[in-house]
DNA sequence: CGCGTTTGACCGGCGC
DNA sequence: GCGCCGGTCAAACGCG
């Protein structure tokens, strides 16, 4: 039951208002995601094309997750069901059943709030403050980068996120959280630069937050690639977007392993990303 | 020894 | 009905 609780279950809006797929999810980053230079190459990167119509486009790659979606939410229903996936895991290690996760008895579950982040770096695995536990990897169609699954290593919370490198630019980063954290983050026992990284990009992603809740640009599908042309800022310019399903708030942001800077150059954040993004009265606790 | 990663297999949804 | 494909499982392995 707590895995319902934590996972999102105070989400303000039912499953069926979430994305048919994140095809469209991704689409929707496509044309609403433009990306801002990170301050040093003072050049402004293009927006994804935002139909998915381009055959190995790194929206289609990343998009890929679209029929799955469901089935992904539903192979969670383990999870729903009041364990969360590492106890689901850990008892059916300790339960030498034949093929235990084989015969999960299939249950539809809501599916969790995403959100997805377009990240120029170079470091895959961006660090947000949380642990997170790789369960899986697999190969995209059309992507020649792997997408990986990881999970959170708190045995109560359910958030789970992917991350795969788009196609189209390998020097994009596209990091796909679903569900919200239950607890808070952890110490940061890889390192306190990356932890920075993860406070730089809350941070930011606090800030922008309102400010292109406001761009009446940002909800319009039908507006012609709005490139947010926000000047060079910092080197963790975030842009956070509302869309207007709410399902998924997508954000893009620019850094480089080489800018994180020391700790305390940021404003202490105690909450990750996702706490940072999910809105108050989103949290769960 | 504990924890995280790797990796092949499996499952189920979806499109044709 | 079949095949494709994304998502997950879980044993094996690696590392500190």
């Amino acid at each position: 039951m707590a895995g319902v609780e934590c996972g999102g279950g105070d989400w303000p809006f039912s499953a069926e208002e979430a994305y048919a797929d994140s095809s469209a999810l991704l689409a929707e980053i496509g044309w609403a995601a433009g990306f801002v230079d990170d301050g040093c190459a003072g050049e402004l990167l293009p927006p994804l094309d935002p139909h998915p119509a381009t055959p190995a486009g790194s929206m289609e790659g990343a998009g890929a997750s679209s029929s799955s979606t469901d089935d992904g939410a539903t192979r969670e229903a383990a999870d729903a069901d009041g364990r969360p996936a590492a106890a689901t895991e850990a008892a059916s290690k300790t339960a030498p059943a034949p093929a235990p996760g084989k015969t999960m008895k299939k249950q539809k579950r809501a599916r969790q709030p995403r959100f997805a982040f377009m990240t120029k770096t170079e470091i895959d695995h961006l660090e947000d403050g949380y642990r997170w536990r790789k369960y899986g990897q697999k190969a995209v169609k059309n992507s020649p980068f792997p997408r990986s699954y990881y999970r959170c290593t708190n045995n109560k919370c359910t958030v789970k996120k992917r991350v795969e490198r788009s196609s189209e630019d390998p020097s994009v980063v596209i990091t796909t959280y679903e569900g919200q954290h239950c607890h808070h983050t952890v110490t940061f026992p890889r390192g306190a630069g990356a932890a920075t990284l993860a406070s730089q990009m809350a941070f930011s992603a606090h800030h922008h937050h309102l400010m292109y809740n406001d761009l009446p640009a940002l909800h319009s599908p039908t507006t012609q690639n709005p490139l947010f042309s926000v000047p060079a800022m910092s080197s963790s310019l975030l842009q956070p977007l509302h869309c207007n399903r709410q399902e998924l708030q997508v954000a893009s942001y620019t850094t480089q392993a080489s800018s994180i800077s020391s700790p305390g150059s940021v404003p202490a954040v105690d909450k990750g990303l996702l706490d940072d993004m999910v809105p108050p009265a989103m949290r769960h606790g």
